[in-house]
DNA sequence: ATAACCCATGAATCTTCTG
DNA sequence: ACAGAAGATTCATGGGTTA
């Protein structure tokens, strides 16, 4: 993982040397063909929902005798696994070209196809950051009462290799998951309702994926001013929520039909006010804030003393930012960090939830040096 | 997917010409070579928990500094993928070749290892049923802050074939999950507390799995008797719960230490009660009953009239079982199935449900035609 | 107006037995 | 093998109509 500082910075020279790339636009024809004409290392992420390649069999009806509206159409047939898989290594390798060394890869997908994919992606070279289960809080039963319900879609979240510097928004998603981890199993209804895309009462695809799945996908892995690649485009989920986070986007769509709806779409879509955007990502781009800052402005004083939580040991802040344990004279000495870390005898040691101090504004409460930082942030916002 | 009643007879008979089978055994050495002692054809269900091939970089630590117990026993290090899907490859072959035309597979994997099982498990034939995500209740976050909470493994369950009569306890199920079908998704915990089993104070396997997840497959895909193969034994959770469910079970295991845990904890284990073992069985194994039977024996007189739910329709009982529609003077007559089919135009009817009757015994409600098959079974039980 | 009720529908590898 | 009949089988949601 990379400092948002660092990537934004690359990212916003690579638009510039790649003033050519085709964003806002949704390139026809077959998506590996269409592929082929965008630059080398020029997207910072691709997001993939490939046909599923589903074997059905005949007609399935429902328990009050109505028919089940199938997935039939002829991009999903395939005559065998190995043509699928063909298929499949085809389109891989021209995103891996096209994406840039720290950028990275999600792909969509169900029991049908997954295990192909994601198997065929690791030998390409990706690497599985982790697999993340959308679990449909309102998927269709299963009518025969022959198998579990299938209640669930698999996505894979790649970077370029073992070693790339990939972008992931630790703090938006934490925030957005009140205040805990964001987990790899996401609850998430089916995409129906007013956001169904619908011609003449009859859905225009298939397969539309809901907003709130590409909402929280772009959020977690892209940054403002990203362009994102989405080779199965379809009616433009990709799109819409791109440009309402104030992402660039660039699509691939054989279907005329699917073309003519997502730009439809996406015209509609209104971007996020750019600071509401700027507050989803605050926390995470917060800038680094150095202990000596603190100290420098007053928001600890040099002198006060810290202490771990069992108060096993007291140490003295001074005046540049380190600590010294005391007792040592000036013989035990360090960032609070590594003085923390020495004296667990710990291989790594966070100090700022490993020191406290006595918060005077709260009547001598124990508190993190990490609160005087909330402090410190808040104060100097903006 | 095939009736109760058959398997069951089946796998009976497997049993007796298979009594060489070493159930109730833990074969030592590796699980390709121990397996190829078995015959063909003989084991109703295959539970694999295999290597997942974690590629750990350094060490882990935690926050306060404490290190991770991580998964770096000698067994999970392999060279290459090459490698890892040469071993898997190897052990599927073998469990396919043991495995009864009508059997399953389970595999349990997580991001690292179960796409490359999955894919290869396809090409070998077996055709996938359900991906199950085991939802973990209590994961280990995300140390680092890196990713997503790695909170999830998922298990293959998978048939011999597009075409085999699989074993599903549907019914079961249902029950299980407070009369709801059971979805692909199943939230449990992780295994700790006294269920973990221990060795002058640390674990004595690394990845033992919970005893409730071996409880859900078994009680929905095997039924009693069944022979449970499983290649990477452990500490025998898959023994265990088997013996707990009256199922046989025969294990593989390299690890001399696993294996003498396993045989003492299945020892202690004691085998459920046989009749609180009995599952909730579907209609489609309760014995057949024409509708003629009924009424032969009485329980619907000839003449009596049928209707449906909202009586669109009407119909008289005749001597041979066949429904008269009223009013059409013999030209729609029909099996309670046909009649029902046509008179709505639908692909299919069940009658049973389809066709009701004013029950005189209850003051005159009206019941669906099911109700008098109830009585007519309850009356002719053994 | 509001509740009650009905109906449509979603990436689905969706039956079993007899002749 | 294939045709035909018997028989088993659904949950959450949104939208429209009725009481």
């Amino acid at each position: 993982m990379e400092t948002t500082k660092t990537r934004a910075t690359r990212a916003k020279t690579a638009v510039e040397t790649q003033a050519d790339l085709p964003t806002g636009l949704i390139l026809p024809g077959d998506c590996v063909e269409a592929m082929r004409s965008l630059p080398d290392n020029s997207v910072d992420c691709v997001f993939a929902d490939p046909p599923y390649n589903l074997q059905l069999g005949g007609d399935l009806s429902r328990p009050d005798g109505s028919a089940v509206d199938a997935v039939t159409d002829h991009w999903d047939q395939f005559d065998s696994f190995k043509a699928y898989d063909d298929f499949t290594r085809a389109w891989l390798t021209e995103a891996r070209r096209v994406l840039k060394p720290d950028g990275a890869l999600w792909v969509i997908g169900s029991y049908h196809n997954i295990f192909r994919v994601g198997a065929i992606l690791q030998d390409l070279g990706f690497w599985i950051l982790n697999d993340i289960v959308w679990r449909k809080s309102n998927p269709m039963p299963n009518f025969k009462g022959t198998r579990f319900t299938n209640a669930h879609e698999t996505l894979i979240w790649a970077s370029m290799g073992e070693k790339s510097k990939y972008q992931f928004n630790y703090r938006a998603m934490k925030t957005l998951n009140d205040e805990l981890q964001m987990r790899s199993d996401w609850v998430l209804p089916i995409c129906n309702g007013a956001e169904r895309l619908k011609e003449g009462g009859t859905k225009v695809h298939p397969t539309q994926k809901p907003e709130a799945l590409l909402y929280r996908v772009l959020l977690a892995t892209t940054e403002k001013g990203d362009v994102v690649l989405d080779p199965f485009f379809g009616t433009g989920t990709t799109g819409a929520v791109a440009k309402r986070l104030g992402r660039q986007w660039i699509g691939c769509e054989r279907e005329n039909v699917y073309r003519d709806a997502a730009y439809k779409r996406i015209e509609k879509e209104l971007p996020l006010d750019e600071s509401v955007i700027e507050t989803m990502q605050s926390k995470k781009s917060a800038p680094r804030v150095a202990f000596g800052s603190l100290v420098e402005n007053g928001f600890l004083k040099p002198g006060t003393e810290v202490f771990d939580k069992k108060r096993r040991w007291v140490a003295t802040v001074r005046a540049d930012g380190s600590l010294e344990l005391n007792g040592s004279e000036g013989k035990q000495v360090g960032s609070i960090h590594g003085l923390g870390k020495d004296l667990q005898g710990a291989p790594s040691c966070n100090g700022w939830s490993f020191w406290h101090y006595e918060d005077a504004a709260s009547g001598g409460d124990m508190k993190p040096i990490d609160a005087a930082r909330q402090l410190y942030l808040l104060a100097t916002e903006d």
